[in-house]
DNA sequence: AAATCATTGATTGATATCCAATCTTGTGTT
DNA sequence: AACACAAGATTGGATATCAATCAATGATTT
């Protein structure tokens, strides 16, 4: 079992990823501290993994937040990630054997079917898994870390965005360069990555300032049931009063049942139906406000 | 200024890449702690980072170790360095203009200069500074920052090898593949990029066990100066001062593959000095007796 | 009343001390 | 010699405390 300060950073990584932390949210260390149960020394351990992640920002003296990089900073995030699978693009089109052909067709047409199926969640996680396959067939653990890594950035940003992706479309892609590279159509299959991921930025849209914010203990307590085994369940309201906000449409995203559990937590960007009702417009100033 | 926890990893990382600490010293909580005169708590936040950065791996109540790669995991990270700068050499042939062009070729003659006057350890630093000066006229901090990590954990490797490398050969693939570059031969570029990261792994051993190796104590002593402001080497108060104050430039700087690794420490494998072996300091505070 | 200044409160950065779990080592026993 | 076991050392973590800084007040001045 690795330290606690890995496994809290192993939680808010994955809250994060989830979009149940989004970008500008607090995350105190007191607080933190109270809904792990664990010391404030452990919470900005895990803090300072997240910042080294890129996912969070710490700012001396005030506390850690979640992460908002700018338009820049996302462009940025999607070059690199252009660079880093074109890379291992060339490297497959060498390298690559029938076997590993075959396994990312056979992830491709797992896509096709949830998409047939109307699974969109599930599509959603395969398409981004495609890529995590595709460059686990690299064999080089170090580029799968710096990979994963800057997946995990894209889909903080995915936060920030209007998430309204042509699933298709983008399937098409990954099927599409699955064929250009393996017939050895390098530069094509390259360019058409490039473009796969320019059409995904091209939809980013950072100004809007309004997210489903939910407060941390919100946020954290479906990954928190499993330690907090059986009888203490429910999580909660150790300290009710203080948390910042009012208490705001406590069902975040109603996400029915929610059955999932700690592992499955693949929340799905919900079109704009907005079920959350406008009161929280100009209530109050939030801290969502970043400087820079 | 930013953390302790951070200057103290700065200057880890610092002692590392100058081949002070080398792969598999042990680095103690208590004795660094003592060393930088800071609590363990500071001392472990810094570990951390290290690990993260994967110049130090930490083995659960066992502690942390500079770390001391595979030879597969150092082909793994020549291979990444390879893509990252082929990668980007595709983005500069279409996007530099005349300016960047110009740096490039300034430093390759820097560097020239200074292996035609003999002076191997400045040609070492700007042999390995042309790469990142490379990386960042992509103006893409994200990549610059996946580069210098790199740059780190190779440069880390290079404590493990029988290092022999033919400046005069690698600064000419320096040359050549700015002139391909600029020319639009961009596959020629790359090809070279891929030998040049080829030719030096190849001169890889890394089976052999003995290294010069250093106490933590006497590896860190030059960085500690600094810190050691005005009143020098004396017993150093340790409750009031916290001097957070005057510390300022001379400090340990940013790590970011920032030039100016000629901070003069350069890896020198210095001779075979039989270290002492229990006979560090057992006082406490005072055994930052400064170096000489 | 508006603007400015000062006090208060809360949060972070950091230290010291203590404790439990685990690893290492050295010794004693068979 | 091999094994077991006790002692010591080190790490991981908790708690309590303190100083510095930032945020939000409230009081004062114009």
């Amino acid at each position: 079992m690795s330290s606690r300060s890995q496994t809290i950073a192993d939680i808010l990584t994955r809250a994060i990823i989830d979009h149940r932390l989004v970008p500008g949210c607090k995350l105190g260390e007191r607080e933190l501290a109270e809904i792990f149960d664990v010391s404030r020394i452990v919470v900005r351990q895990a803090l300072i993994r997240l910042a080294d992640d890129g996912l969070a920002q710490i700012e001396r003296n005030r506390g850690a937040f979640v992460a908002k990089p700018s338009m820049q900073e996302a462009m940025e995030i999607y070059d690199a990630l252009t660079l880093v699978e074109q890379g291992v693009a060339a490297q497959l089109s060498d390298r690559l054997g029938p076997a590993g052909w075959a396994e990312l067709r056979q992830h491709v047409e797992r896509q096709r079917h949830a998409v047939a199926a109307g699974n969109d969640a599930l599509a959603d996680v395969l398409g981004q898994e495609f890529h995590t396959v595709f460059v686990r067939l690299s064999r080089n653990k170090v580029m799968q870390e710096i990979h994963a890594q800057l997946v995990r950035r894209t889909t903080l940003l995915r936060s920030l965005i209007t998430a309204d992706f042509d699933y298709c479309n983008l399937l098409d892609d990954h099927s599409r360069v699955v064929d250009l590279l393996e017939k050895g159509r390098l530069k094509q299959a390259m360019d058409l990555i490039d473009t796969h991921h320019r059409s995904v930025v091209r939809g980013y849209i950072m100004d809007r300032e309004v997210f489903p914010e939910m407060t941390p203990a919100e946020a954290l307590a479906p990954y928190l049931e499993a330690k907090a085994d059986g009888a203490t369940a429910s999580v909660a309201p150790r300290k009710p009063a203080k948390t910042s906000g009012p208490a705001k449409t406590s069902g975040p995203a109603k996400t029915s049942g929610n059955s999932d559990g700690a592992t499955a937590h693949l929340h799905v960007h919900l079109p704009k139906k907005d079920p959350v009702p406008t009161s929280r417009a100009a209530s109050k100033k939030t801290n969502r406000g970043l400087p820079t």
